[in-house]
DNA sequence: CCTCCACCGGAACGTGAGGAGT
DNA sequence: ACTCCTCACGTTCCGGTGGAGG
């Protein structure tokens, strides 16, 4: 159930298969296939149908004795122009002595040696760029996407794929209509398509006769309301699994699926809370110290910007750290917002001026049990600071 | 109906880190 | 090792504003 297994089978992409498998199929004739811009979102199948029709296309290569090669870069790992180049050599290259090095080479003699290489094959490759939005600089692309004029008898074809529909307005024109020769775009699943996805894998992967029958259908709505994501239904139904075999439950019940849900959202606001700069940490910390005073004197626990502002910079005196201005605070809140952690809207309070109600939007224990966790000195000290009851600072 | 508070949020600018080229 | 360039992060400055209270 890991989102990295390769099915046999998958259901309801049919459609996109063959589709893509159209645009290839040329490459097993010997003959130049287009190059395939692929949109969609996360889990909506982009990385696991390429996959699938490259392997495909390998085996029927073999079969036919046609020399085809296909080549998956996910950009996200090798990420700059020297690596995508220097990976693709190294798929034509055997002899380890001979691989060229992680770095050392100037860029245009890896390219040149590329090139030299799939002459020498003579063979039809294709290139599966995965997340290529998160390739540094444009050179990479432009390079493979004129490579062909640069080759006497090899053919390259580039499939990029992206999550970012405005991926391509950034690119070089020249860039921009040599990959996008093609497009395809991968719309989500909705909740029956993901039922039948889950069920595929639940075969696979459970011993029969553990789900109630609630489930799956639970899983698919939940990751339904979330644009249709493969790979949150996936790991919803594992994770469920997981935590019911933990307790030692017979079956998997709706209760282990709603448990799921809230550890995925624990873990990604842990995580997001976690990377936080140490500033944004601060205006956290001075909301939950924000909203405990006013709890204390019963005023509702709805903040406002010069509250939290206040709080903040109190919170930076006592620990020696150089507080931003307010202007920066605003922004910094905006972002909170923005990630989920807090709910800021703005509201007039007539003639008290205007601002921004703040409020957590998760439970403030939670919140103080991951900044508890913090190793930084500044964190450690007003954590400190609030758990002696000092935090008498409004 | 007007005023005026306490911010909002846009714009321009400064700065240092880090990547590219040489 | 050097310069140049870009970009994220912040600051400064300031015009804009919803609506309670006069």
């Amino acid at each position: 159930m890991r989102p990295t297994y390769m099915p046999e089978i998958l259901p309801h992409r049919e459609k996109e298969i063959s589709n893509l498998a159209s645009i290839l199929a040329p490459a097993l004739k010997g003959e130049t296939p287009s190059n395939v811009f692929i949109y969609g979102k996360t889990g909506t199948g982009k990385t696991a149908v390429s996959k699938f029709v490259g392997r495909e296309l390998l085996e029927k290569g073999k079969e036919m004795g046609k020399k085809v090669h296909f080549i998956y870069i996910n950009c996200e790992v090798v990420d700059t122009h020297y690596r995508v180049l220097q990976n693709i050599a190294n798929h034509f290259i055997q002899e380890w002595a001979d691989r060229i090095p992680f770095t050392g080479w100037p860029t245009d003699e890896v390219y040149s040696k590329l090139k030299q290489m799939m002459d020498k094959d003579g063979g039809v490759t294709v290139i599966i760029l995965d997340e290529v939005d998160k390739l540094k600089g444009d050179e990479a692309l432009y390079n493979l996407s004129r490579i062909n004029s640069d080759l006497e008898k090899a053919r390259v074809s580039v499939v990029g794929i992206s999550n970012d529909l405005k991926f391509t307005e950034f690119l070089d024109p020249r860039v921009k209509s040599s990959l996008g020769e093609e497009n395809m775009v991968f719309y989500p699943y909705n909740a029956e398509q993901l039922q039948d996805i889950l069920k595929q894998r639940a075969e696979l992967a459970l011993k029969p006769d553990v789900l109630k029958k609630e489930v799956i259908p639970l899983c698919a709505a939940l990751a339904a309301q979330e644009h249709g994501d493969a790979r949150r239904a996936l790991d919803l139904l594992r994770i469920s699994a997981e935590l019911a075999e933990r307790e030692g439950a017979k079956k998997i019940t709706e209760r282990h699926v709603r448990m799921a849900q809230n550890k995925i959202e624990i873990d990604r606001v842990t995580e997001v809370i976690r990377t936080l700069p140490i500033h944004s940490k601060l205006v956290l910390a001075s909301i939950i110290i924000g909203e405990e005073e006013h709890k204390k004197t019963g005023l509702p626990s709805m903040l406002t910007t010069g509250e939290v502002f206040d709080t903040y910079r109190e919170l930076c005196k006592k620990a020696r750290v150089e507080s931003l201005t307010q202007r920066r605070i605003a922004d910094l809140i905006s972002e909170l917002d923005m990630l989920g952690i807090i709910n800021a809207r703005t509201i007039s309070k007539g003639r008290y001026g205007r601002t921004r109600e703040i409020q957590t939007a998760i439970s403030k224990d939670e919140i103080f049990k991951i900044l508890k966790e913090e190793k930084d000195d500044v964190l450690n000290y007003i954590v400190g600071y609030k758990k002696r009851g000092q935090a008498r600072l409004i």
